[in-house]
DNA sequence: TCATTAAATTGTT
DNA sequence: AACAATTTAATGA
């Protein structure tokens, strides 16, 4: 079985174009920055590894810096219930951090991914000491509660390719995700396992909404060409 | 840098 | 779930 806490084995400094990355260092001011780099480390996660589970103690706010992580929960009979898909750009875990509670989910590498993790007393410093990383939890923890909000809705959503669309739109969300772009790196098997699908069926789903013009299906990713039409169009749901 | 081979991913049944 | 086709990544000259 997967080893937990892959960010404690192989961890090591990010490199220049790893912090560009991180959607809050801009905005920091330069004393401010030296504290965070202090306090930054990176690690590669390889799929099936925990990089955060239910009850540990919590020592890091961990960011997606490349590849793509899962969170969820297990249930108490059993079944797991998958709340979102990280992609990178994706931060997660300020509402833990700050409240300096156990983590309440299960984070996972779907694929080899790089993980980055703020040390939680830099993070209750820089809370502390900058307005403008106060302004980026803030928005951060507003625009999740509505993903968390849309989340449930997907999960009523019968029609599979809504579901998909809702999905993606979630995943090529630009204030949480940053670090996405244009184009999506996620594999159908991946998809098909975030969205609680066959990969078959995501297939078709994928191929509809290609057809519609809302998405570029390309290999190893997807391309948004309308994240308008993923987000609010109704799929015309198949009248039979 | 190019050609060859292996691995990953996709499209279909 | 299994298969074939396609794309990418890795290897070595």
């Amino acid at each position: 079985m997967s080893q937990d806490l892959t960010l404690h084995q192989r961890r090591r400094p990010p490199t220049a174009e790893e912090i560009e990355g991180i959607p809050w260092w801009a905005p920091l001011q330069p004393h401010e920055r030296e504290r965070a780099l202090a306090a930054l480390l990176v690690g590669d996660a390889l799929p099936g590894d925990y990089v955060c589970r239910v009850g540990r103690p919590v020592t890091y706010w961990f960011g997606v810096v490349e590849g793509l992580l899962k969170m969820s929960n297990d249930n108490a009979e059993g079944s797991t219930m998958t709340f979102a898909g990280l992609p990178p750009g994706g931060w997660f875990g300020e509402g833990t951090v700050v409240k300096r509670e156990p983590y309440r989910y299960n984070v996972q590498a779907l694929r080899k991914s790089v993980v980055a993790g703020l040390h939680i007393d830099t993070f209750h410093w820089l809370l502390d000491h900058s307005i403008a990383f106060n302004r980026f939890v803030m928005h951060q923890l507003n625009e999740r509660l509505g993903q968390f909000i849309s989340a449930r809705e997907i999960d009523r959503i019968t029609n599979p390719d809504v579901r998909v669309a809702r999905s993606l739109a979630a995943l090529f969300h630009p204030v949480l995700y940053p670090g996405v772009g244009d184009v999506l790196r996620i594999t159908q098997q991946e998809l098909a396992y975030l969205v609680g699908l066959s990969r078959q069926r995501v297939n078709e789903a994928l191929a509809a909404l290609d057809a519609q013009g809302a998405i570029r299906v390309e290999y190893g990713g997807l391309r948004v060409l309308d994240l308008e039409a993923l987000r609010s169009r109704d799929f015309q749901v198949k009248k039979a």
